[in-house]
DNA sequence: TAATGCAGCGCC
DNA sequence: AAAGGGCGCTGCATTA
């Protein structure tokens, strides 16, 4: 049996498990009386939705075949209902056999009803988890949620009581909604200071693939762009030199496919068939197109490409549909642009099937058995957030030691959120970016990627939604 | 009535 | 060769 740590892991925790009790203790204050109105609104506008449903023939349908049993908020049932007695067609089951009904799947389905359920699905999510979620851990008008050290395979943290890692934030109406009850204390501002790509930059200290390097080093490159456009068969002009704010808005929808559909899937571990299927329907649905207006879809067409193409494992993609052609950029991605990644990837998961446990960069040893995707994921995670906690280890003592106000009162994997006295912003920014940027890369020689950290300020006085991106002199 | 598994979904 | 990594919370359905 093998220590699953070495001193120097050990030191890392013991003192990270120390900050982390003082961030809890610290706490997140809470505009409660804000907190109490939108719950009753919130809770008041899912009803008028779920009156509107109660007309719908779908609902209909539904308590003429489930009669006293019919629950209106069951899966299950609106599954049955929908794909079985309406005969919508249903695209894929869950792992046990039963009807998907989750956003992708419903979104299918062309039926006012669904829109309507879905809209309704999602008040109740943020209503449930977020809103009453946070009230009932607010004692004094402060929340503290717990971070723990102890409960993740990776060797990452999580938090709970409530969870402060999943606050809403990517959709604007739900991030808003939430966020608005997370305040700062008196006379200061909430500041979140977060890695930007950590996990990229990570991860290329252990594989050191030198194109990967350079797409670090040299800012006027851009994996993401540059897989977009390898994706949608886009020249650079058209993801270059923007002639206005809603042809670089275009740009920016186009880059973030690239981004979320290919490039991170693929880090993971997923593969072409899946982000052909995610970059086509986006294609659609986000309405991508070339600056002269021409959809994507005939731009593609034009290129030869006429159809997405069979989704079925089993058969070989054919030629001509987008699928075949995400196979290409696929093996191009992993065996022309990253083929030293490529190689680590392989090495990495064959010593650890010989060895049976694997040693990360911050001296931690995961063991046990993990399937290949997991073992080279672990590593990289891992050690992306060790980056976090030991700045945030470093700031906090720091702060203490010059006698300054700012408190620190959360993290989330690759940021710090901080709450801090205006007239110590300046200090504060100067302080945390030698901190997490200069002082970790001399503390930790493995860092061969360089760091950055972006910052992220609400006004005085002000909530969590209204944070806005500062640049750190 | 309490515990458990599943599905779904929020975040990095 | 296989085919998306890591969490926590909620509600439903079933089991103990």
């Amino acid at each position: 049996m093998i220590l699953p740590y070495t001193q120097e892991a050990y030191q890392l925790f013991h003192e990270g498990a120390i900050a982390l009790a003082e961030v809890e203790h610290n706490g997140i204050r809470i505009d409660t009386e804000y907190l109490d109105n939108a719950i009753a609104t919130q809770t008041a506008r899912i009803e008028r939705l779920k009156n509107r449903l109660q007309k719908s023939e779908v609902t209909e349908i539904w308590k003429n075949y489930y009669k006293g049993r019919t629950n209106l908020n069951s899966n299950d049932q609106l599954g049955y209902v929908l794909f079985e007695i309406m005969k919508y067609e249903c695209p894929e089951l869950t792992a046990t056999g039963r009807f998907k009904t989750d956003e992708d799947n419903l979104s299918l389905v062309d039926h006012p009803f669904v829109k309507d359920y879905l809209k309704i699905k999602k008040l109740e999510k943020s209503l449930a988890t977020n809103l009453i979620g946070i009230r009932r851990e607010v004692v004094d008008g402060f929340m503290h949620p717990f971070f723990n050290l102890h409960t993740t395979v990776t060797f990452r943290s999580s938090s709970d009581s409530p969870n402060f890692q999943n606050i809403p934030v990517r959709n604007e109406s739900v991030k808003k909604l939430v966020r608005q009850a997370i305040i700062a204390r008196p006379g200061r501002r909430i500041v979140e200071l977060d890695y930007s790509g950590i996990e990229v930059a990570i991860a290329a200290c252990y594989h050191k693939d030198p194109t990967m390097m350079s797409y670090l080093k040299d800012k006027s490159k851009d994996m993401h762009r540059d897989m977009a456009m390898q994706s949608y068969m886009m020249p650079i002009e058209e993801m270059t030199n923007p002639i206005s704010q809603e042809d670089n808005a275009r740009i920016k929808k186009i880059r973030y496919c690239g981004k979320n559909m290919f490039v991170f899937p693929q880090f993971y571990g997923d593969w072409f068939l899946k982000c052909a299927k995610n970059l086509w329907n986006a294609m659609i649905q986000l309405e991508l197109k070339k600056r002269d207006g021409t959809p994507f879809k005939e731009h593609l067409y034009e290129n030869g490409i006429t159809e997405l193409g069979e989704f079925d494992p089993r058969d070989k993609p054919k030629k001509g549909t987008f699928i075949h052609h995400l196979q290409e950029v696929e093996k191009d991605f992993w065996n022309v642009r990253f083929p030293i990644y490529n190689k680590w990837r392989k090495d990495w998961f064959y010593a650890y099937q010989e060895k049976g446990w694997m040693l990360t960069k911050t001296g931690f040893i995961c063991q046990g058995m993990g399937e290949r995707n997991q073992i080279i994921n672990y590593p990289v995670q891992g050690s992306a957030f060790h980056c976090l906690l030991k700045s945030l280890i470093t700031l906090q003592n720091r702060l203490k030691k010059l006698k300054m106000k700012s408190l620190i009162i959360g993290q989330i994997h690759d940021s710090i959120v901080s709450d801090v006295p205006d007239e110590e912003l300046d200090d504060f920014l100067h302080l945390a970016h030698q901190i997490t940027v200069d002082e970790l890369k001399q503390q930790w020689k493995w860092i061969i990627a360089p760091l950055e950290i972006e910052a992220e300020v609400t006004p005085v006085d002000g909530n969590w939604y209204q944070k806005k991106e500062m640049k750190i002199e």
